[in-house]
DNA sequence: TTCCAGGCGTATC
DNA sequence: GATACGCATGGA
């Protein structure tokens, strides 16, 4: 990895990453972009660990972090560790994906915690970015950081009304008893094979093909995990009417990312 | 006003 | 197993 310490700040040149891309693209729920001057910048969290990263057309920079916390956190979080151009020479092959590479090329997967990406993709259900957005965002200042599942498993669907999360809201309570009282365990998941991963995702209320799908790639990094949704929907009824390539199955959740933003933002889908 | 959003539970066949 | 419908909320 080409990084070098500066000041409290670390410096990072790493090709096939932007933030705008990377932070912005309907994965994760919790950066907010800060209004700055030529530079873009983000300010988010993981693990309760707040970061302000910006990037210029030279590099990206993770101010206030330590060489450890870089090393030992973010460079995980941000998948520094994964060649995506390798990815992406293996995606070219097909002409759609492709040019959905080509069109957004800094998107990274972020390996995010398995109880924040299980809590918000249930409240992702049947919802728009923005709103899903604000949901996490009054639950983050209610509780004064992401809760854990031990917090909201004492809830109820009275007292979550200030999250205004609608019929997600039992769903929620559902999830956070299962993962509080150890019925549900993220390392019992992880050790399980994948279709028995699903199947035990599934039995939380309010999860079904879709949520566990994207609790598997984007909390588990279970990258043969392919969430669809409405817009990718769209993409293999226009694209795949014969199956998504066989070639690029074992990260078919890292091409699915590309194609959501294609389909949602490029011009001339 | 109606439609839609990173879907799912339930009823019905 | 497949299909139809309701669901909370808020922006377009």
């Amino acid at each position: 990895m080409d990084y070098k310490k500066n000041g409290n700040d670390i410096i990072l040149k790493q090709p096939d990453f932007d933030l705008d891309q990377t932070l912005d693209c309907g994965q994760a729920f919790r950066w907010k972009k800060i209004p700055t001057e030529n530079v873009t910048t983000y300010e988010g969290f993981f693990l309760n660990r707040k970061l302000l990263i910006s990037q210029d057309n030279s590099a990206i920079t993770f101010h206030n972090t330590s060489e450890d916390d870089f090393l030992n956190i973010w460079s995980d979080y941000f998948d520094l560790n994964t060649d995506y151009s390798s990815l992406k020479h293996i995606f070219s092959q097909d002409e759609t994906l492709n040019k959905a590479c080509n069109f957004a090329g800094g998107i990274r997967l972020l390996k995010q915690d398995f109880w924040e990406a299980l809590c918000s993709f249930i409240i992702s259900q049947n919802n728009n970015i923005p709103r899903i957005k604000g949901i996490i965002d009054r639950m983050c200042s209610h509780y004064d950081c992401f809760p854990t599942a031990q917090m909201l498993a004492n809830e109820t669907v009275e007292t979550l009304e200030f999250l205004r999360s609608g019929f997600r809201a039992k769903y929620i309570i559902d999830a956070a008893q299962k993962v509080a009282s150890g019925l549900i365990t993220e390392n019992a998941i992880r050790n399980m094979d994948i279709s028995q991963a699903r199947t035990v995702l599934k039995s939380i209320k309010g999860v079904g093909p879709k949520v566990a799908e994207c609790v598997l790639l984007y909390g588990l990094y279970r990258t043969e995990a392919f969430p669809v949704d409405v817009w990718i929907k769209r993409v293999l009824e226009k694209y795949y009417p014969c199956g998504f390539p066989e070639f690029a199955s074992q990260y078919a959740g890292i091409a699915q990312q590309y194609l959501f933003h294609y389909i949602r933002f490029a011009d001339e889908v």
